[in-house]
DNA sequence: AACACGTGGAC
DNA sequence: TGTCCAAGTGT
């Protein structure tokens, strides 16, 4: 080959892909959306999976994905479930936009690929809820397709490996390119698990066992002596407080529940009423009703990403004064409503008084 | 580009 | 105990 024309070789001992797939072949952990070897990966499961694990750990993940696949076995069970059954399943998992594009995703699926998956990263891609990574995941592990998966754990692997000393998230374009170099054209899907499993076990975030590293002799962060320092990351700003109230309204053994609007917090999931949360405690404004009020000395104090929360208690007996939307839900069958954990804590407290 | 968007586990 | 973080995406 023309030496002008051909991209940077790969080392004559395959390098570290070669030696990061012989140690998974070994090492890979056993998980139910995983193919046994020599099986072909369920695309279902492999996007699902994959959704599911957006920001989400393993360990979270595991008996939601048995469960959600028990429930619909493939997309087109998922595509013809009703929405609310589909976001009362995903609840406590967060991220709720997730299961609002899955719906979406799975009806398209149906509807304008005759129920199979797009196989190319791109088709991948235009799907919702599906963006660079996801996409790539899913093209290289269901399909084979040498595409570059770049998660938390590979830009973790590859800072280090190259030891790319710049700060993300600026360093995204160079590990892009670093993790582009080092991907092999056979076994992507494997290459990508292996360094995500690699990154979750060994490379972790603090203390990396460098030791059972299958790659330590490629690692010129390691070389250097900086391998735990990196990835170097931006400062993060620090989260406001925020106050609310949330209502508990009780008639006859059942208790009032509302469905949040699809955009903003929590969104298209049901929840206690709740008024709007603000900088300072807003008390009984904004009540769905006129009381009597009965206000709890205990508060609900819940850390999201970008600010946490304290929310005053208030309950009331009768119905709720406005008409708005909602539904009168039994006391005793709560846990099946699909309450997000913020409204699940303040409904435990709220219950039993 | 920077911010909105959940939750629970680890230390 | 508070901070950090996890198989990111959409806007």
């Amino acid at each position: 080959m023309d030496a002008k024309h051909s991209s940077s070789p790969a080392p004559l001992d395959g390098g570290p892909a070669a030696r990061l797939l012989a140690w998974y072949d070994r090492h890979a952990r056993d998980l139910p959306w995983r193919s046994r070897p020599g099986e072909v990966s369920d695309p279902y499961r492999v996007w699902l999976s994959e959704v599911m694990l957006q920001q989400t750990t393993v360990a979270a993940v595991t008996p939601r994905f048995t469960a959600w696949v028990e429930r619909w076995p493939d997309v087109a069970s998922l595509a013809a479930a009703p929405d609310e059954d589909i976001m009362a399943a995903w609840a406590g998992l967060g991220y709720y936009a997730r299961a609002r594009n899955l719906v979406k995703a799975a009806r398209a699926v149906v509807a304008e690929h005759g129920g199979r998956f797009p196989t190319t990263e791109a088709g991948l891609r235009a799907l919702p809820g599906l963006g660079a990574y996801t996409a790539a995941a899913i093209a290289a592990i269901a399909f084979g397709e040498r595409a570059v998966v770049v998660d938390a754990n590979v830009e973790r692997v590859v800072a280090r490996l190259f030891a790319i000393e710049t700060p993300l998230p600026a360093a995204r374009p160079a590990i892009r390119e670093a993790t582009d170099r080092i991907t092999p054209d056979a076994r992507a899907g494997d290459f990508a698990q292996a360094m995500m499993d690699l990154g979750s076990s060994i490379c972790t975030v603090k203390k990396p066992q460098c030791l059972l590293c299958p790659i330590a002799v490629d690692c010129r962060g390691r070389a250097e002596g900086i391998a735990e320092t990196l990835p170097a990351k931006a400062p993060k700003k620090a989260r406001p407080y925020r106050h609310g109230t949330v209502f508990w309204i009780e008639h006859k053994g059942c208790v009032w529940l509302v469905r949040r609007p699809d955009k903003g917090m929590l969104g298209g999931m049901r929840a206690l009423p709740t008024g709007p949360w603000v900088d300072a405690r807003p008390g009984l404004a904004d009540a769905p009703g006129q009381g009597p009020w009965t206000m709890l000395n205990e508060t609900v104090v819940h850390g999201f990403t970008h600010f946490e929360l304290e929310l005053a208690l208030a309950r009331t007996d009768g119905k709720p004064e406005n008409d708005s939307a909602g539904e009168w839900w039994p006391i005793a069958d709560l846990g099946t409503a699909g309450l997000p954990t913020l409204f699940a804590r303040a409904a435990d407290l709220l219950k039993r008084v």
